[in-house]
DNA sequence: CATGAATGAGAGTTCATTCAT
DNA sequence: AATGAATGAACTCTCATTCAT
């Protein structure tokens, strides 16, 4: 299984924002550049702290320390200026930096790796998940948008789940694809409730982090039947 | 494991709303009663059609046909009408109405029984979970609902999954409640998925109900370590 | 000087409230006169707790434990109650109950009774005394009806100056009615602040009142030169 | 006596509106300044035309020719217009533009001039002085304000009374204060009733400004026994 | 390009008054 | 006569968006 649990956050290629990409044509001065970007840089910053819905326009220029005016040179609206934040951090969220595993014919370690991974960049990233998360009930094309990267994710790791299949490693009763959901969704759900809502309340021990990876890790392999190695 | 995984609604007998309580007295009269009661449909109406954002005072009162005025003798405030549409509904969400299962010592049968009514339940009342998981990322208030909620679901897994291991018949490696976090959540993302979003986009096949259950039943049983029935 | 200072609130036979005289027919049975007094007595008490403008009908009938409607069966609105609170009130505030004085024909001494009994009927109806001020300001009607007492109480005043400007005792070049215009108002004014500013800022030191019965009559006095008596 | 009674107005340096001065910051541009100022100058129109509590804002901008929301760029609410009003007015209230005295030794052509200068000042500002008074009975903020004006006028007077009884000029058996707070009082009552009343209601003749002057200032000096100087 | 004031539609909320029971 | 729910006009305030400078 050579797939990685970190690419929920994949855009495969293909353009990942489709109904987002009515962006406007990158500034054409330097000055211009430089708003942008701390308009860009302003509104994560604001979004972050407020929420996408508590967020004013001008709470974004003030944040960059720009007219209000200023705002509309270079995007219609606040739905734009999240897709450029997303859009930006992508970057970051695609390249959850994974260690190298010493067998990677080891489905076992395998998983566990690109589970890590995943997580490590989840937690990286909690803030925007749950802004993303927030968008997502909130502004359909954000719907879309979540849903579409998530599907990369699942049909990744389905593949992975087919191919051990196929080398008898796995349950071979459940459907690649319906068990990817399952599972995906599984460590998805242990993130955000881990790094997202784990960090709204204070009460409560947060989970151990290695414990959380091998839990889930444990789980799925039971889940697919991998081979005893106990 | 004689628990249900359909009680993620359940409240346990405590007052489930406590931060929502704060309703004003009942109506006096009949016709206040009728009134309201006219209101909290036409609000959850609403709310399920526009959602919780979009949805205008007035709209629910044009729908409730009274007037605007009439919405503040017995709300304070959206939230309030909203806390009121989920009290009603809760009666039904707690009483999935699962099916006598033939031997309740067969935790495989008891464990598909549980999933099939919560995954029935969770379909029935679709468009209230749409709500609930949109309203949670908007107000505070309602995120701790759910995450009460989801808790006592979590917990009751958790008994039965502690249960299972005492007999010998679950995994001890890992710990019970991390277990039916984990677990717990993977079908609720599946029931998310199926019965909210699965509804919001028309392309492709929805998924077989039936399908759905046995897949995460086989799933959990497995990840679980169940002894092997096949 | 045979008049008295305190009849600021005297309403000299003349219906002394014709803009206010609409009154309804008094209630037929026994009920309705219970009923209304209890309307009335409310009234008073929560225009005196929270003013004229803050207080709501509803306020009003709450406290007089009946039903809303039930206020449109005795007044018509809110200036009403509050003219009949005033007429009630009235009774009290006519009869300052003036000491005897032992020598009637010494001016200083019928002075300062009467500045005595002005005030202490000032400072026993002091938050009423407040209403009406806060009233005046704000419906016309009020404003006549305050006016109206004014003068009553001045033009007595007037009448007591020029009775003693005629036996000599008072300085001849003031005009009697200006006169009493500014002392009487002098009084007033002195009385607003002690009994009614007085109260409401909890800081500094109140005014005693005995100086401040002895200080107004001595410039009363001095001001119409009355005869030496040091 | 060097003092005047024309300085209830004013503030002595100190910062004369504490609790109303959570001004915005002030307009950047020209154009913002204009806007400001219209809508200063149109509040105290409507203000004085139709009374603060019948003011709307709506009004205000109507009047100023501006779209209703361009109030709040400039003010929070309806109380803040009116401090910016109080506030712009202050300058003109403050200097009464006294004549010169012949003989600033007289204490009695001292008194007569400061009495005319407060008295047309308080003319001059008459509908403002209005508006203050109303405003003082239904905005705690304001009666504050007010007091803390007449406090100022009143301890001058104060001190130019002990003063004048250190000179032996005038009786010492009364406490300069009180006796401030009295003769102030009495001057302020005779202008309300002349400039602010006597407007309101058309009958009846308007009392001679000259006689006023002449008639408070006689009352004062005796009051105070003034040596003799007829 | 930047600025920041101007705009105005639209939402929530209050409460005096009416009226069916 | 009493009740208390229903009514709806009126008002304040917000903020995305425009536009003159």
């Amino acid at each position: 299984m050579n797939t990685t649990a970190a690419d929920e956050m994949d855009g495969e290629k293909a353009p990942p924002m489709a109904p987002l990409s009515h962006l406007r044509e990158p500034p054409a001065t330097k000055r211009g550049a430089r708003t942008r970007a701390a308009l860009v840089k302003a509104a994560r910053k604001v979004f972050e702290r407020d929420g996408y819905l508590d967020t004013r326009l001008t709470d974004i220029t003030k944040e960059a320390q720009c007219a209000a005016g200023s705002f509309y040179t270079y995007f219609a609206n606040k739905e734009e200026v999240l897709a450029a934040v997303l859009l930006e951090a992508q970057e970051d969220m695609l390249h959850p930096g994974m260690a190298r595993v010493e067998d990677a014919d080891d489905p076992y370690a395998v998983l566990e790796a690109s589970n890590r991974a995943y997580l490590q960049a989840y937690k990286r990233n909690a803030k925007l998940m749950a802004l993303l998360e927030q968008v997502a009930q909130v502004e359909p094309e954000f719907r879309t948008f979540r849903s579409r990267r998530a599907d990369a994710f699942i049909r990744r790791n389905a593949r992975g789940i087919a191919d051990l299949q196929a080398r008898g490693v796995a349950d071979r009763e459940v459907d690649p694809l319906l068990a990817s959901r399952a599972l995906s969704g599984m460590v998805s759900v242990m993130a955000y409730n881990a790094f997202v809502l784990g960090e709204q309340q204070e009460e409560g021990a947060p989970v151990d982090f290695e414990e959380l990876v091998s839990t889930v890790t444990r789980l799925w392999a039971n889940a697919l039947r991998f081979p005893d190695q106990s």
